[in-house]
DNA sequence: TTTATTTTTTGACAATTGTCAAAAAGCAAA
DNA sequence: TTTGCTTTTTGACAATTGTCAAAAAATAAA
């Protein structure tokens, strides 16, 4: 939890009440390896906080699993589509490894938002900066080839290659593990 | 003026107030086609609102220009990355008509949302629907075919087909103006 | 360790998309 | 209308990436 303040005061400060507040609506969650965060037509409702762990989001599409995203250590997660709609999610999120969470529902961070102006806002500026991120993964995916995205991969984010299996890389890359394979053997 | 503060009041209601204080915070500007509303190394100050018109934005990649959005009537638009962290834009902001917007700079919107929480609200919920609308196309790019892309287009936003020269709209979907011509010719 | 299962690599070939050059079509200015 | 410029299309060929099948390597279970 203490992690979990550190990290938004990071984004912009709280003041101490705004910072209680917050730790009593927060519910620690333990799930392990392999297990569903959420699947496929369920509603989330909960945005989660990565204290610990790494998960994947895929969706299927013509029988195969698509990895779109992964989560790590500081990651806030959800599936962002379903949670701010509230409509069916068409992807789901497991567990990669054994994981710690904070959830928070989208109910009480409505509550919260109207009782705090400062936690609208650090939810604004998470926006913000998950929006960036966002775009960088667009553009690299829309106008990189496969062996720049690789290379970018390697760079930006190595703890990925580390933590997850080839196959979901490669998804998560937009290549077939066949291809990654063979740009890996000759990086 | 009237057009954005009905567009925006369909995110979340406003106080009269609070209206008024974005009336007198936004300045109206025209713009004549093939102007530039913002070029690469310079920091965007400005957020936009697109009354009437359309634009690009589009960076230099290798000698080539990249086109990776188009903005048309009732968008906001800006450059992301350069008007949130206020670094030196890579992108260029080009209009494709002569177009009528409304500015407001970084510091105005920052008083602003000092002022009025309900603003940074509307913010907040203004940046989930560019983030669901950023993952849609993110999806589209990484993992969909260069005919199905286009058949997305056709079917999400046809007005681009009719405003926008074939040479940009190959680029924003990330193929080669000659593929873009051949998978038209068999629709 | 031995066996079973999953993950990763390799080969052969096919499909998709890109590049370069030139022609055709469309548009604007004179 | 004619001329010049820009945009779009077409052809030939090359490069990239995907698919399917099988082998090899790595990991987990007995």
């Amino acid at each position: 939890m203490q992690q979990l303040l550190t990290h938004i005061t990071n984004y912009a400060p709280l003041s101490n009440e705004a910072q209680h507040a917050l730790q009593n609506c927060f519910e620690k969650i333990t799930i392990a390896k392999h297990e569903f965060l959420l699947t496929q037509g369920q509603v989330c409702r909960y945005l989660y906080f990565l204290e610990k762990g790494a998960l994947r989001g895929f969706y299927n599409l013509d029988g195969k699993e698509i990895t779109h995203w992964f989560g790590f250590e500081k990651d806030f997660v959800t599936s962002f589509h379903s949670f701010i709609t509230q409509e069916a999610a068409v992807e789901n999120i497991q567990l990669l490894e054994g994981s710690i969470l904070w959830a928070i529902s989208k109910e009480t961070l409505t509550q919260l938002f109207n009782q705090y102006h400062e936690i609208e806002r650090l939810m604004r500026i998470a926006y913000e900066k998950y929006y960036i991120r966002l775009e960088e993964r667009f553009v690299n995916a829309q106008f990189k080839t496969a062996s720049e995205r690789y290379e970018n991969l390697l760079q930006q984010t190595p703890h990925i290659i580390e933590r997850v299996p080839l196959g979901y890389i490669a998804s998560y890359l937009g290549i077939s593990q066949e291809t990654l394979s063979r740009i890996r053997s000759k990086f």
